[in-house]
Order: C-alpha cells, then structure tokens, then sequence
DNA sequence: AGTGCGGCCTGTCCGC
DNA sequence: TGCGGACAGGCCGCAC
C-alpha cells in the first residue's frame, strides 16, 4: 500500500540510476492496470532521456524532453531497479529498458496503478489539475484547514483524506496523525478547533517525515526499489492495533469503519 | 457542492 | 485439506 513516504522513497530509489538515462524499448507485458497502459508509451518513450523524476501525490513523473511518463502505483505496485533482463512474473506489467543497462519495472498484483504518458503541460492533466496541496506546502496550515472545514460535516479522517483537501494522506498515516493530534477519527470535520488542525498539521508532517526516514511501511507488500523493506511498520502507534494498549494511556485500542476503510484509535486520547 | 458508495483487482488469511 | 468469503485500500466516476 504504497502511500506518500513510499512514493517518495521509489522516488529516491529509482533517481540515481534512471537520471539522466536514455530509454531504449519499453517492454509492454501486461496492459491492463486502472486503465490500460497506452501503446503511444512504446513508441514515443524510445530514444527519449528521462531529465527528472518528481512526485505529485502519489504519482510520479519521468520527465523527458518530449513528455512526462505518470505512475501511478495504486495499492501494490512496485518499482524495481533490475541490473540485467530478469525472468517476469505474471504481476510485472511494463519494463523500461535503460542506455546504462537497467531494467525499470513495474509490477502492480492488484492492478490498481497506471501508467499514462502526456505531453501537456502535467500539472494540467486532469488526473492533478485538481490535487490540493502537498503537505509540506506552507499553504497548507492549520488556518488553511479549519477554513476548509467550516459547515463540513463529514468526518475529520474523511476529510483529510480527501485529495482535494491535501494529498498523500493515506489510510494508515491518516491513522497515525489523528492519534498524534489527538482528534477522534468520527469527529465532525466542522467540529475541530483551529488550535487542533495546527496540531493536525505538525502530526501530519511528522508522521510522513518519520516513515521516509524509516524507509516506508511494510505491511504486505511493499519493499524499496532494491527489494529491502521498510522499517515504519514498527514505529506505528495505532495502526492494526486494535485489542493491543495504548502505548501512551494503556487503555485498548479500538477500531471502526467509515467509508469502508478500518480506522484505530484510542478513545482515551482522541476526542 | 459536499458526501458516500460501487467497482476495479489479486493475494492472504480465517473459519468451517 | 479445500473452499468460500472477508479483507486489504487508492481513487475514479457516479448518484443523491
């Protein structure tokens, strides 16, 4: 479940060996993902060097001279940097064969992710045009929050993660920040103070600082581009802990659902 | 306009 | 041991 900490550290990941590079072929295996991988990837990508690679959200963007490569790695994708040609999986669905010998792949089991290839302007695509700030965006703040939020009546973890509202605030960082700050994950959007959204805020940021630090959250199936796993999974407070002790109360951890997604908290510390 | 839900996918885990 | 079903969840597209 690559979230924002995962997207980044792909992002790290793949940098020093695809910088730079001349793609050679494009290697379409398995087309289908959210929408299927377009062949103009295959004929426009050869040939083209990739002069920067940045992330919006949870999309990263190969840069070329001619366009911009979007993926997407939705629920379990993956982004491999493989020295020489490997056998492939049944999951692995494109390769992009590099002047300096690597082979990017990208393996997505769930098929959630895309690959899409624009020549406009990227942050126009519609897939972004609408995104809200990243978080670490000083436009984003506890102000720019509670001024959202007024008359919202839908839940605070809702409401942060909505993309709309800010990006890259995934279920289980969403999680972590609410217990950080405080804030009951049911509360009313409408219903947290300004004071709290700035808590909100600095939660948010630390948590998503701390994960890149600690390589990401392996829970299933996430590993880095060299295959190791991420450390954060250890250092989560509240996430799949319920029926476990709050680690600063004692009191049980709980867990409910809204939008058919598992929330954890502790009704002790989150009001 | 804000809100919530269905659907897309497959691997894993649990209970019978 | 085998099998069905729940679950994982990002996020688009749609209905209300």
């Amino acid at each position: 479940m690559p979230e924002l900490p995962e997207l980044e550290i792909t992002r790290r990941g793949i940098l020093p060996h695809v910088l730079g590079q001349r793609v050679e072929q494009v290697i379409i295996r398995q087309p289908k993902l959210r929408w299927p991988v377009p062949q103009t990837v295959k004929n426009e990508l050869p040939g083209q060097t990739i002069e920067g690679i940045a992330r919006r959200a949870k999309y990263l963007l190969l840069h070329t001279n001619r366009g911009c490569l979007i993926l997407h790695l939705g629920m379990s994708g993956s982004l491999r940097v493989l020295p020489a040609a490997t056998p492939a999986g049944k999951h692995d669905h494109v390769d992009l064969v590099l002047a300096n010998g690597i082979y990017l792949r990208l393996r997505d089991p769930r098929r959630f992710g895309a690959v899409l290839w624009t020549q406009e302007e990227v942050q126009k695509h519609p897939l972004l045009a609408r995104l809200g700030p990243e978080p670490w965006d000083p436009a984003f703040s506890g102000a720019y929050l509670y001024g959202l939020a007024r008359a919202r009546r839908a839940a605070v973890k809702n409401f942060i993660m909505d993309a709309r509202v800010v990006v890259g605030v995934g279920n289980i960082y969403a999680n972590e920040a609410l217990f950080r700050a405080g804030i009951h994950p049911n509360r009313e959007a409408g219903r947290v103070s300004h004071k709290r959204y700035e808590e909100l805020v600095r939660a948010i940021r630390a948590v998503l600082e701390e994960a890149i630090q600690q390589g990401g959250t392996t829970l299933r199936d996430f590993t880095r581009s060299d295959g190791t796993p991420g450390y954060f999974a250890q250092a989560l407070a509240i996430y799949q802990r319920a029926g476990q002790a709050c680690r600063r109360c004692g009191a049980t951890i709980r867990k409910l659902r809204n939008l058919q997604r598992t929330s954890f908290y502790c009704s002790r510390c989150q009001r």
